[in-house]
DNA sequence: GTGAAAGCGCTAACAG
DNA sequence: CTGTTAGCGCTTTCAC
């Protein structure tokens, strides 16, 4: 239909002419009536019952159609008990790997039927609680979860799993529930990044993590740690730096941490966030990547390539994260039973060495 | 609660205790029951109803809170005919345009108890078709609505406010359907930039858009074509480029540009995802930005302070176009009445020149 | 094969 | 100020 067409048709309702398919309230009692048969009949021959002969099936579909029926989400869910929603709780979108995350979370459950929601913690915990408090109401069937930064406490997810709303978690994980938690290697990936940097002739290296409780952040500053003790390298408590939410504010705590009498000749920066900040720090210090420092970043950015110099990364499998993660959680949903390693699944990150991390000879 | 608790928790359930903050079912007619009330009276207190002594309502709202009662949202919803959900529908979320604006959005419902739920259509008009067809089951009570890359069609629209369901269109709208549409200067940013390009000594500029009907893109189009018409320069299809959505093809696309006999030396990009693929070409090229090819590019990217050449863009007010479609939004599902000045808002975007664009004489 | 009737949990007339 | 009652639209026994 053209716009055009779709004026005329105004047109016509304006000037009192009712066109059945766009009537107001299409609900199963109007089409029962209609057709001369009662609720139940309709009801089941929608929902293709086997009690239903073929004939009506059809007369009742054929109307439904015309009439353009669509069911009331909230009446079925109020008497069915659910809702084919699932929630997707994240700290943020603007970040490549969730925004990934979503769109493989997306290709998983489609087929299913069932309605990705998506919500925004902000990285605020009192967010986070409120929003796990609103799935208390039977809004949505399950829960993927991928914690805020200042996420410590675990009692606001228990309390929704204690109310029957699987959750799943993923990425950001919190160890001590029994929830699924499809994660990536982050340790090993933090350790794989950091030798290389130590391959590459850095003896300094620097760790930037977003929180100190963050099971992310925790395990790659762990592998970070691990690769430094490896090579007999001294781990240094003033390496280790936390940024905020705050992007001036990080921008002063690297610039600072670039400063220093003993500066790091590496960078491990834990999110993808992070990667403007150092590059920043480092121009306006006029130092160069990565000659005086080398940088290797956690990220999904596709700009990664056309950075100068182009930046080194620890890739994550978001989609097949995100993936993996509602596949756990629709087998909950229905009900099949989860195998052990369903429990806790590890995706490879992938480390993809550009210019920012390489040891130069002539540039 | 730490997470040892939360198991001491769990261990104490599993004995068979019985915690009432816990229980299963809370509704309301269990909370008329404890407190000898009928569920009317819980109901309207729980609601502050004026006809509720303050006195009872301070003894519904203390169990209330005892037991952890939550409202059913389906129950409410069928009820009271709406759901204090706001749909936000949006090609895609990898985009800090979008990722931006839901922040806006939020920011402006917040305080009024609506929900936002994100839908994504993936730049696919079938897509967006099925999701506002299902948006008519009442499972929101309105939509802010940024439309498909591929979509021209308005019917499906239509359809949904022929069902009372209110739309707001922000950036990217139908300009022939009769809603509200909050939008920026697409025309004159475009202008600007090419006027700018100009100025800055480009006389074959071409133009990079997505769609040949998205508004955004005839808008910013219009204004390219203006800006060399008023600088008494040809305008050559040659010089228009519809991208698509596939990186590499795009990539391709911009490379035979770039290796025309009458190469472009100015580019004016319409979207933010762009702006990888014409450095990468510049850099496959070996052609010098600025010097060779000066490029200007609508984004929000934080990362255009980074790039060498830093990237000049036409920066949007993602935040501000967001807040302005929800409170729109929020006066129509109040029944406020809306100004003349609600049906379009324009809220200009920002020229940033960086260097990207920018004649050097020494480099 | 079809239909009558009982609710899911909540709200809002309307009575008292 | 509080209670009774009638649904919202749908699904699901259980009867016919």
């Amino acid at each position: 239909m053209t716009g055009l067409l779709a004026w005329a048709g105004s047109f016509i309702y304006e000037t009192g002419f009712v066109d059945l398919s766009d009537m107001k309230n299409v609900n199963i009692r109007a089409l029962a009536r209609e057709l001369n048969l009662s609720l139940s009949t309709v009801s089941k021959a929608l929902r293709d019952s086997y009690e239903i002969s073929a004939a009506t099936k059809e007369r009742v579909r054929a109307l439904a159609a015309e009439w353009n029926y669509i069911p009331n989400a909230y009446a079925s869910s109020l008497r069915g008990r659910r809702s084919k929603n699932i929630a997707v709780v994240l700290p943020e979108v603007a970040d490549s790997f969730f925004s990934i995350a979503i769109n493989g979370i997306e290709a998983a459950v489609k087929a299913k039927g069932y309605h990705v929601i998506i919500y925004l913690t902000h990285e605020s915990y009192a967010g986070e609680v409120a929003i796990l408090k609103d799935f208390q109401s039977g809004r949505v069937d399950g829960v993927l979860l991928s914690v805020s930064r200042e996420t410590t406490d675990t009692a606001h997810v228990q309390e929704l799993m204690d109310k029957d709303v699987p959750v799943v978690f993923f990425d950001r994980v919190l160890e001590t529930l029994a929830a699924p938690k499809i994660v990536t290697d982050d340790a090993e990936s933090a350790y794989k990044a950091t030798a290389h940097l130590i391959a590459q002739g850095c003896r300094e290296i620097a760790y930037l993590g977003i929180s100190d409780s963050l099971s992310i952040c925790r395990q790659r500053m762990a592998g970070y740690v691990q690769a430094l003790g490896d090579h007999q390298l001294p781990v240094h408590q003033r390496n280790m730096l936390i940024c905020t939410t705050d992007g001036a504010g990080n921008f002063q705590l690297v610039k600072k941490l670039l400063q220093r009498t003993h500066r790091p000749d590496g960078i491990v920066a834990s999110v993808e966030k992070l990667t403007t900040t150092v590059y920043q720090a480092c121009r306006q210090l006029q130092l160069r990547m990565p000659e005086d420092v080398k940088l290797a970043c956690f990220s999904n950015l596709e700009i990664a390539t056309i950075l100068q110099p182009s930046l080194t990364t620890v890739t994550q499998p978001a989609f097949d994260m995100g993936k993996a993660a509602a596949e756990v959680l629709v087998k909950m949903l229905e009900k099949k039973p989860l195998t052990p390693k369903d429990i806790r699944i590890v995706i490879p990150s992938v480390l993809v060495v550009r210019e920012s991390s390489v040891k130069t000879s002539k540039r």
